[in-house]
DNA sequence: GCCAACGTTGGC
DNA sequence: GCCAACGTTGGC
């Protein structure tokens, strides 16, 4: 089982938003960057665990904990016209873009800002914190219980 | 709202 | 296939 952080702009999505919906899935669509895009169809698999993280507001933060619950399929916003994620050069055929479903798990205690993590020496290599814009990036085993026990989850962190 | 970083596009 | 121009992301 591999881990993973998730970027959204709250503005757009937020992390309430994926706990009120009915079945509590949400297909997570309109990834247009290309390593993203590789890691939605090639390597996310059901079971990987998400850090659900909010860019693009005064302070930028992990919130929450989500879980995989389909590995990538083709992105059907970018097939419609009516759609602002729309891309006129995918098709059926060739989708070009994918996308996964992810499942609401739980709010972390304490929020995690980028402050803190970049405070953190251990967590300096992220890409989070290397200004990378990537929307879907890997997260190790280290990093993912250091930032759950920042969170203020120690107990999930020594379950496992 | 500014602007640096950086991914993408397109002319050559 | 290089690289300048451009557009977008996202922290501040």
């Amino acid at each position: 089982m591999a881990h993973w952080l998730f970027k959204t702009e709250p503005g757009c999505f937020s992390f309430d938003d994926l706990k009120t919906r009915p079945d509590m899935t949400e297909p997570w669509d309109g990834v247009r960057n290309f390593q993203a895009r590789n890691f939605l169809r090639d390597t996310i698999q059901p079971g990987d665990m998400v850090l659900f993280y909010h860019s693009n507001i005064a302070a930028p933060a992990v919130v929450g904990l989500a879980e995989i619950v389909r590995s990538g399929y083709p992105d059907t916003t970018a097939l419609n016209p009516n759609s602002e994620h729309f891309d006129p050069k995918a098709t059926a055929e060739r989708p070009i873009w994918y996308m996964v479903d992810v499942r609401y798990v739980e709010l972390l205690p304490r929020a995690v800002t980028l402050e803190r993590i970049k405070q953190n020496p251990l967590l300096t290599d992220m890409p989070l914190v290397k200004r990378s814009r990537l929307s879907i990036q890997p997260v190790t085993e280290a990093e993912w219980r250091i930032i759950l026990t920042m969170g203020g989850m120690e107990e999930r962190v020594k379950g496992r």
